[in-house]
DNA sequence: AAGGTGACAGGGT
DNA sequence: TACCCTGCCACCT
């Protein structure tokens, strides 16, 4: 990913692209799972799209932190720069966290199939 | 070239 | 609920 003149590395481009696409398109407020994700874009492997997203911060406008695990855990709280921002920032958008994993998590669940 | 490593998930126990 | 095991796939030794 370091090398972006390089064609094959665009060819990863276009693949966070569709991660950053699905990724914007989270309501505030909502969270959904990597799974859910990968399933929606077809990419096989829901750790690609962790994979994609700890590559995000390149990028602007990408929630990265409305993003769990199926537990609805912050499991990727420790790629933030700071370990707490994540929570806080699910916080500011009313979704509570306790013990790393977002409280009532079905219901701040949302689908990519989804409308907005 | 082969094996290890992930911001994971699903099924079994 | 929780732990364990396996499948997953691109990247990096």
């Amino acid at each position: 990913m370091k090398n972006w003149q390089n064609p094959c590395a665009m060819k990863q481009a276009t693949y966070f692209d569709r991660v950053y696409a699905v990724a914007r398109r989270i309501p505030r407020g909502r969270v959904t799972t990597y799974g859910a994700i990968a399933d929606f874009l077809a990419l096989g492997a829901a750790r690609m799209v962790g994979w994609a997203l700890n590559h995000s911060f390149s990028e602007q406008g990408v929630p990265a932190h409305r993003v769990v695990n199926r537990k609805g855990e912050l499991s990727g709280r420790t790629h933030f720069p700071t370990p707490t921002m994540m929570q806080e920032m699910l916080e500011a958008e009313g979704v509570c966290v306790e013990d790393n994993r977002v409280v009532d998590f079905s219901k701040h669940f949302w689908s990519p199939e989804e409308e907005q």
